[in-house]
DNA sequence: GCATAAAGTTAAGCCTGCTTAACTAAAAAG
DNA sequence: CTTTTTAGTTAAGCAGGCTTAACTTTATGC
């Protein structure tokens, strides 16, 4: 273990609890919707990227074309997705999230914010201008660092 | 939906871009390691607290105690943890951290540790001492927020 | 001291995710 | 037009996590 830099060591500080906290929250709302954690990282995606097909899921989540096809399917099942034919490819399909999964996703979401709402109103008047800047700052940056990853 | 403050608008920004990296680089080191994830997540709790009763753990993760006691056997199977005995009580069971499951851990954290330097690199010499101030802020109100719940 | 409660363990059984293997159907290559 | 590749599905089977139910062992209440 090397000294880490102060900048470091405040970054480190403020992920540690960030992390903690998110987490539980996060993993606590999967659940209570009673689907499994892939499920739901599955919706999760969609929710980010919009619509996705069948390939690029188990690709990105490193399992075989079967088992992205059968995780698929139980989404299905439970009206959360939609699995629709792409008309230029007709092997391919493309799938998107229904109102009800979108719906679900977005709960999630505001439940993850409110975490971060109570703490905004601990934050004094001074307080709230450094901290927008500095975090407009980290967003800047870690964008950049994603572009060519 | 309500129109988000400026300062939350912001806090949400980071947040998104740092759960997703965060969460990707973390889901993918515990693959890596061969563990499934509650097992995973036992050694965390264990890395953050020091140790822990089988009950704290049924507890904490929400499962049964023989559930708790199925996991954790595969961890000391696998030398990640120790069980010993309490001697006040005698039915109780503590469990810590072998050496072997304290490295694992810690190589983890490591990678996690390893985008935000990266990113620290980005920064300019007049942005860092802002990010640092901005931090601390917020490390700080919440830790008084998880004080009182 | 004896009954009851509490901490863990073990076994049986269920559900889920995952893999491999065998398949269907559509597109691309030759 | 046939062959090969690509996208996805289905079925069989394994491994893991979880639950309930039936224990064992130690502590507590009266």
């Amino acid at each position: 273990m090397t000294k880490p830099l102060p900048i470091s060591r405040a970054l480190r500080g403020w992920m540690d609890i960030f992390m903690h906290r998110s987490m539980r929250s996060w993993m606590h709302f999967a659940r209570s919707t009673g689907l499994s954690m892939p499920q739901f990282s599955i919706l999760m995606q969609l929710h980010h990227k919009g619509s996705f097909g069948m390939s690029q899921i188990s690709e990105k989540f490193d399992i075989t074309a079967a088992a992205a096809s059968q995780l698929t399917e139980k989404l299905v099942q439970g009206a959360y997705i939609e699995r629709t034919e792409d008309p230029n490819d007709r092997r391919a399909k493309s799938i998107q999230l229904t109102p009800k999964g979108k719906e679900l996703i977005e709960t999630g979401i505001t439940e993850r914010y409110r975490w971060m709402d109570e703490l905004v109103s601990k934050l004094s008047a001074e307080e709230k201008p450094k901290v927008i800047e500095a975090l407009n700052i980290l967003t800047e940056a870690a964008s950049k660092l994603d572009e060519k990853s």
